[in-house]
DNA sequence: TTCTGTCCCTTTGTCCGACAAAGCTAGAGC
DNA sequence: GCTCTAGCTTTGTCGGACAAAGGGACAGAA
């Protein structure tokens, strides 16, 4: 027969992830505000009492967790995480888990589309401009096949911003950085690709400008079963998105 | 006058990066499959030839990024990420950006709504039996709302389980993870949320039941904007999350 | 004046060696 | 066959050490 509970398990986490979670804590409830120092390992040595190897775990930890940088001085300092810094540990997950293009296309609809009617909604004036120079950008790139994927995916992104929502933009970003890589491959392989992706393009920025909801989604369905034709061309949609994962992968380690 | 970039910077990472990032080749690339042993970090030790303290901090990255784990009986191998632990990271990027309820709002009924599509378009008997089982116990917890909340919870992780879409799946959690502790208090608040929660799953379950695209829709936008206005009664959608995770965040760390 | 080279101090990245606590393993004893 | 105990292994932590690199101050050169 099982006792009463009458105690609570014991809170034994090691001292590098006590570490951790109190910084960790202090940047989430605001007492240190992004962009604010930290101090040096040295400091917390003395604050927290513990070695500075154990220190030293706590802010891996906290690094990776993109709470904390070091500047170009190497000294630490509290910040905001980054969008595609986490949601490239997503992508990984994604990879690992072996999803399928397929899943990858369907959630895409439904982000992209969801992206384009807040952009159509509540895009500024700066937003519009913003996109007019990648539009202008990926133009002069309609040649290159990789210099057009980064174009199209920074595209992408500037929608989800210029939709004012940050939970999507967040959500939209694993998915989004997975599609990037095959983007390049397609627009290789089929020959009318760049051409129709920038034409989608000015499209959707004219219909922002606008602020026609219904030509946003049209052409948003449109540009990205574009995409899903070109893919069908050079492989099946079941496919799961290992190899082109790798590629991306290398290329994000050299930024 | 800036010199034009004639040179890439070079890639000097410090050691315990390129430990972290050859394991991490070696899992993303399956020659390392999940469950298989990573080696002790005396192991490691010999294979790199780098100190143990290096080779400590470069697990920590690993770990921290859920591409590896410690056993019961610490020792380490490889492991498929978690979603709610990746979600959990951009959750609380989320906080930091001071996401708005809106925010939050939107992006969920988009992703619930493509979510429920999913559910009834694929849904498998055992996604079925899994939130019946769920149904009954949300109907045996209706009068309390953390046990409640926490079963709404899971009915939403089942229902885009049972989309059967990983990317989905992954892309609603941060959002859910912050919508979740508002849900215990909102339930307490307004007499008639337990009931009406309940209810609407019970709908839910029923259009996957039948195939029912559009009653999936309708009950899903009707089990938000109930949300919704239960959350008015108590607080300004523009509001940020900052309050609401402090709770989270506390919970999540017991278990 | 503005740039360059130098010296010094601080800080980080890495290494070495050490030890207690907890898990695992293999016999000893029943 | 089972339990128990004595090792051995592994992890978490500690203390100290040192080279390399950054920052700052300062002197000298163009």
């Amino acid at each position: 027969m099982p006792v009463a509970p009458l105690f609570r398990p014991i809170d034994v986490a090691p001292a590098y992830q006590k570490v951790a979670d109190a910084i960790e804590r202090e940047i989430v409830n605001g007492r240190i505000k992004p962009g604010d120092p930290i101090g040096t390992e040295h400091d917390l040595v003395r604050q927290f009492g513990v070695n500075r190897s154990t220190i030293r775990e706590g802010i891996r930890v906290l690094e990776e967790g993109g709470l904390i940088r070091r500047d170009s001085s190497r000294r630490l300092h509290a910040c905001l995480p980054r969008y595609s810094k986490l949601a490239s540990r997503l992508s990984r997950a994604l990879v690992l888990h072996e999803v399928t293009f397929r899943e990858l296309y369907e959630a895409s609809m439904t982000l992209e589309v969801a992206s384009i009617e807040g952009a159509v909604e509540r895009a500024t004036e700066d937003n519009i401009a913003e996109l007019d120079d990648n539009l202008a950008r990926s133009e002069a790139v309609v040649g290159d096949p990789a210099m057009l994927a980064e174009c199209d995916a920074e595209f992408h992104v500037l929608v989800a911003k210029a939709s004012q929502n940050r939970v999507l933009q967040l959500a939209r970003e694993p998915a989004a950085q997975l599609f990037y890589p095959t983007t390049e491959v397609i627009v290789t392989g089929v020959a009318e690709g760049g051409p129709r992706l920038v034409a989608a393009h000015r499209h959707l920025i004219d219909a922002i400008r606008r602020r026609d909801r219904e030509a946003g989604v049209l052409w948003t369905r449109r540009h990205l079963q574009d995409w899903r034709r070109g893919f069908e061309k050079i492989a099946s949609l079941d496919r799961s998105v290992e190899h082109m994962y790798m590629e991306h992968a290398q290329a994000a380690r050299r930024r």
